[in-house]
RNA sequence: GCUCAAGUGGCGGAAUUGGUAGACGCGCUGGAUUCAAAAUCCAGUUCCUUCGGGAGUGUGGGUUCGAUUCCCACCUUGAGUACCA
């Protein structure tokens, strides 16, 4: 029988399954080793082949380390709570419970015909209520916990209480809301009941309260920050604006400084590093106070440069700014008013798009310089950000751009204050090179010097001090979402109290439909049976909530980051209904060897997980304060698809509405358009996109596109078959090099286009695998690759490479398209190479059958030659290395020279080819299993240990050097390798070659590295 | 703008305590086998060349006996991030 790869791969996944192959223990005399993927989103697409190679890789990672005698866990499950499922949710009634439970499975069908090593018994999801039984529990004790900054870590909230009544507030270092007032103990233990909590509710680790949040109007829900790209949300791209908001957030802020710290205590990729860190955003400088005259307000400013406060000209406060409304004169109060609402009204994404005007109002107010005594006056302008710092700014126009522009536009002196610099046309902002004067105190100072005095004379005054301050916002954690975990929360008397453990889960409710009411409360709003009776403890009919002992439960959810925040933790002990995981097991595992997944997640799930990690250590329910310690980020795999520019449509109204990101684009605006063609399966799809200032228009995830096809050399014949696309074929105009589209032309258009437009069509053939692009008024071949994504038409699924070469075929070639944490494009051209690869392996322990098809195992217990054991032992080496390097394209071509030269060699050496499948299995698992079994073996290889290296087998007595003349080799020749330097030397000069090299001249140097290299030097 | 990463054949990519550039695979060319095809096997494949040899790792310099590897400047591409005070 030859290489069957269908069967075998059948056969082995079912002997995997059914014997429990990877079933991980907790507790073994083996060393453990954890090795995690980012579990995945179930979306209704199924995997295509970017997916896999995260899991394919930490797939060999983990087989190797079972080989080297570890006791290894790898688990995998399904971040199966998510927008995408409840928008289908929305548009078709189909509960999301089943979409997600369908698209699981469909999931599962496809890893399991990879042939992955999970251990399965232990599949978490986060949808599942006994998962998210411990979601909540999270959340109680977050909401139980406050951050002591004198001890550095989160402590009970009992103890503050208890600290409260004893001693009252004052001597309390914690990180809490601003507007805590002092309070003694006799206050403390004045208060009331709702008081107290009012009074808790500030100190919380989650805590409810009214913010600034992002408020998405077409998704319904706030979002996170790391949840919004360029300004409009991650998911669909639609706009985002600011809005007030009661919501649950937490603190991570209290952590700031330690997520910080942690960073370097860890293996992770510098680049996420990198974004975490400028995520988290630490800026030293100083928290200054300017009196306000005529007036008792006091604003504070936050600045990195108090080496500059001489130079300060005026204030700029955000138009969102408390004190604004309190210092307005009545003369500029209609103007101020004016403005405030004229930028209320702006979207974020406006106000970022156009950083270039500058705008703002003066306030008529004057602060008081801290030193000189000089009045300031004070302006509100939107360049400053009610979210950042202070929301308020000391302006410098000579040491600072933005406030230079400001100062220029206002006509606003300009004073400088810095020695033999010309401030005449900008800002002067090199710290470096600063030499400080008109400053009194500070003339004459450099940079650093200069900071430190400011700072300690501010002190002196009172009026300031050194400050340390943080990009890094609390993260809002409520969803007006239906599809997220519940909050086991309900109200008293609008305060917020928490269900006990034993009382939970709190299981998401039935409702009839998935959007908000009415009256705009989000979906839970919509269900009968959600209030909390405290006395049976249980949730009841909301008809009972005039009853004294029920109460309304919280309506939101919580977002997707939640249950992705500790799910690693829960592997370790998944089945566990008393605790989110023994003691007992988290000590054993304690935390993730290797983690593997995208780099997209550095400044959410993977900073928020950290964060939990952190808090869960501070409350001694993890033993350790980061949960990865080594973190590999696989390199997308991208489509070839042929695009350059994309044009959305969306007739949401009744106009056609052109849209990008899901920003409105106005019909006045007239686009340059390129060509392009998608393929897609058979298909071949022209389309046409736009730029506008030689911007790519992309529209990731904008689930309302269409596309629109159309190829020009074609149109004519487009219009004739295609009548209906005759408008838009119509709007098109080509002009010298560009194309423009006359948007007008194309209202009135459905989105019901078909863009499958040439479908088999043998007369565009040639076109099939190329973008054309106009260049230099020629059409020009060229093919362009890109992230995979359904909405690109660039897909290619698994199951059918699966089906076609298997699924060791498809693990190899995964690993072989180049480095891991590269990006990559997807091109199947190539995977005839590792299939023939394996095809030759299969042969190498069998010949064939005389006559007919098929052939026989042919391994002997021979003595291997000195030549199989070079190669085998060169392979041992070679191959442990790249793994422990997570080099594994160069792995697969060392196999592959390794079959090569044991194929020439004819080695049937059972003692060369044993080790050698062992070497191979991590990579191709089933090829593996099914030879080691035909070779006699009973159990699984995955029990067998790794070969040992031997370097005896690669001593070598001679060494073929390269002989070089300045550096260029010119030829090479075999010597002893015990040959003295002197007599390599000698060997080389008598050599013909080099006396024709040399013509006659006598060398300068030879320079002798033995083992090595010769390089004469003429 | 800032931060980071990367530029090597027709293609994916190898090679870094500085020591034979282009491993391995794809593609391509020629041959064997076959009635033919598929499959398989063998040989060749960086470029130029007067067949002696010469040039060559984004560009220009530098260090060195020797540079894809180290240093400086620049160009290009990709990713992240941004009125962050």
């Amino acid at each position: 029988m030859s290489y069957d790869f269908n069967t075998i791969e059948a056969k082995w996944q079912k002997y995997w399954a059914d014997n429990g192959t990877f079933k991980a223990e907790n507790g073994s005399d083996k060393p453990k080793y954890y090795v995690l993927d980012m579990f995945p989103y179930p979306s209704g697409a199924g995997l295509h082949v970017g997916h896999p190679l995260g899991y394919i890789a930490s797939d060999i990672y983990a087989r190797y380390k079972r080989h080297k005698g570890f006791n290894v866990l790898h688990p995998q499950g399904y971040d199966s709570f998510g927008l995408p499922a409840e928008q289908y949710a929305i548009q078709t009634g189909q509960h999301p419970a089943i979409t997600t439970k369908e698209n699981i499975a469909r999931y599962r069908e496809q890893l399991d015909k990879i042939g992955f090593s999970f251990d399965w018994s232990r599949e978490v999801k986060t949808s599942d209520p006994t998962f998210y039984k411990w979601t909540q529990w999270i959340f109680t004790e977050l909401f139980n916990s406050w951050y002591d900054t004198d001890a550095d870590k989160a402590r009970s909230i009992d103890e503050l209480e208890k600290i409260f009544a004893k001693d009252g507030n004052s001597k309390v270092n914690a990180v809490c809301d601003e507007d805590v007032t002092i309070f003694s103990a006799e206050d403390w233990n004045g208060f009331s009941s709702k008081e107290k909590q009012e009074v808790l509710l500030k100190y919380r680790l989650t805590y409810l309260a009214e913010t600034e949040v992002n408020w998405c109007p077409e998704l319904g829900t706030v979002l996170a920050n790391d949840e919004i790209v360029n300004g409009v949300s991650e998911r669909g791209g639609y706009p985002v604006i600011r809005k007030k908001m009661t919501q649950w957030s937490m603190r991570i802020s209290a952590y700031a400084q330690r997520l910080l710290d942690g960073l370097n205590t860890i293996d992770w990729p510098q680049p996420l590093k990198d974004s975490q860190t400028n995520w988290i955003g630490r800026s030293e400088g100083a928290q200054v106070e300017f009196r306000i005259q005529n007036s008792e307000f006091r604003i504070e400013v936050f600045t990195t440069r108090p080496d500059t406060i001489f130079g300060v000209s005026f204030m700029t406060l955000a138009p969102e700014h408390e004190l604004v409304q309190k210092i307005t004169t009545p003369e500029q109060k209609a103007e101020v008013e004016a403005y405030i609402e004229a930028t209320a009204k702006r979207s974020e994404r406006d106000r970022m798009a156009d950083v270039k005007t500058i705008s703002g109002v003066f306030t008529g107010a004057y602060a008081e310089h801290p030193f000189t005594k000089e009045p300031v006056p004070i302006w509100i302008g939107d360049y400053v950000l009610a979210g950042y710092g202070t929301g308020a700014v000391m302006s410098v126009p000579c040491g600072d751009q933005r406030d230079y522009d400001f100062a220029k536009h206002f006509n606003i002196p300009i004073p400088n204050i810095f020695e033999g610099v010309d401030i005449s046309e900008e800002a002067f902002a090199d710290k470096d090179n600063t030499i400080i004067a008109n400053s009194d105190f500070l003339n004459g100072l450099k940079y650093k010097k200069a900071v430190k005095t400011a700072i300690y004379e501010l002190e002196k005054l009172g009026q300031g001090e050194g400050k340390i301050n943080y990009r890094l916002r609390d993260a809002v954690f409520s969803r007006q979402r239906y599809w997220g975990e519940p909050f086991p929360v309900y109200y008293v008397d609008g305060m917020p109290q928490m269900i006990d453990l034993k009382h939970l889960p709190i299981a998401l409710p039935e409702v009839e439909k998935y959007l908000p009411t009415e009256t705009g409360e989000p979906p839970l709003g919509r269900a009968d049976i959600w209030a909390w009776d405290t006395e049976k403890n249980e949730v009841v009919d909301n008809n009972l909530i005039n009853h004294t002992t029920v109460f309304p439960l919280e309506l939101n959810t919580m977002p997707g980051w939640a249950g992705s925040s500790y799910y690693f933790n829960r592997y370790m002990d998944p089945h566990n209904e008393d605790e989110v995981f023994s003691q007992e097991a988290i000590n054993y595992w304690k935390d993730v060897d290797l983690y593997i997944g995208g780099s997209e997640h550095a400044t959410g799930h993977l900073l928020y997980a950290r964060f939990w990690q952190k808090f869960l250590f501070d409350r001694d329910v993890v033993p350790v304060d980061e949960f990865a310690k080594k973190l590999i980020n696989q390199g997308m795999i991208l489509g070839t698809s042929a695009f350059v520019y994309r044009l959305s449509f969306s007739d949401r109204s009744d106009s056609l509405e052109i849209t990008h990101s899901g920003k409105r684009i106005s019909e006045k605006d007239r686009f340059e358009i390129k060509n392009f063609i998608h393929k897609y399966d058979n298909k071949i799809l022209v389309s046409y996109g736009l730029i506008k200032n030689e911007k790519l228009f992309d529209f990731e995830g904008g689930g309302q596109a269409n596309y629109f096809a159309l190829f020009l050399e074609v149109r004519k014949e487009i219009v004739s078959r295609f009548p209906q696309l005759k408008n838009i074929v119509e709007a098109i105009s080509i002009t010298s090099s560009k194309i423009n589209v006359d948007i007008s032309l194309l209202k009135g258009l459905t989105n019901e286009l078909d863009v499958d437009l040439f479908r088999n069509d043998e007369k565009y053939k040639e076109y099939q695998d190329a973008t054309f692009l106009l260049k230099d008024n020629k059409y020009v071949v060229s093919r362009e690759v890109e992230k995979m994504s359904k909405s690109k038409y660039n897909v290619v699924n698994p199951d059918g490479v699966c089906e076609q070469y298997g699924a060791d075929s498809l693990r190899l070639y995964e690993m072989f398209l180049g480095p891991l944490e590269q990006a990559k494009p997807w091109n199947t051209a190539g995977i005839t190479g590792v299939h023939n690869f394996l095809k030759k392996l299969w042969k190498l322990y069998h010949s064939p059958l005389e006559g007919g098809q098929g052939d026989v195992l042919n391994v002997s217990d021979t003595e291997p030659t000195k030549d199989n054991l070079k190669t085998l032992h060169k392979t041992i080496k070679k191959v442990e290395e790249d793994i422990e390097n997570f080099s594994f394209n160069t792995s697969v071509s060392t196999f592959m020279i390794a079959v090569n030269e044991l194929t020439a060699q004819k080695c049937n050496s059972r003692a060369v080819l044993e080790p050698l499948l062992v070497l191979i299995s991590p990579y191709a698992p089933h090829i593996a299993e099914e030879l080691w079994s035909k070779l006699g073996h009973s159990e699984s290889i995955s029990t067998a240990s790794f070969p040992v290296f031997e370097q005896k087998h690669l001593v070598e007595s001679a060494k073929i050097y390269p002989i070089s003349f300045n550096g260029k080799t010119r030829f090479t020749m075999e010597l002893p390798l015990d040959l003295s330097k002197e007599d390599i030397e000698a060997a080389v000069m008598a050599h013909e070659k080099t006396q024709q090299q040399l013509a006659g001249r006598e060398p300068k140097k030879v320079i002798v590295v033995p083992g090595k290299i010769v390089n004469v030097v003429g």
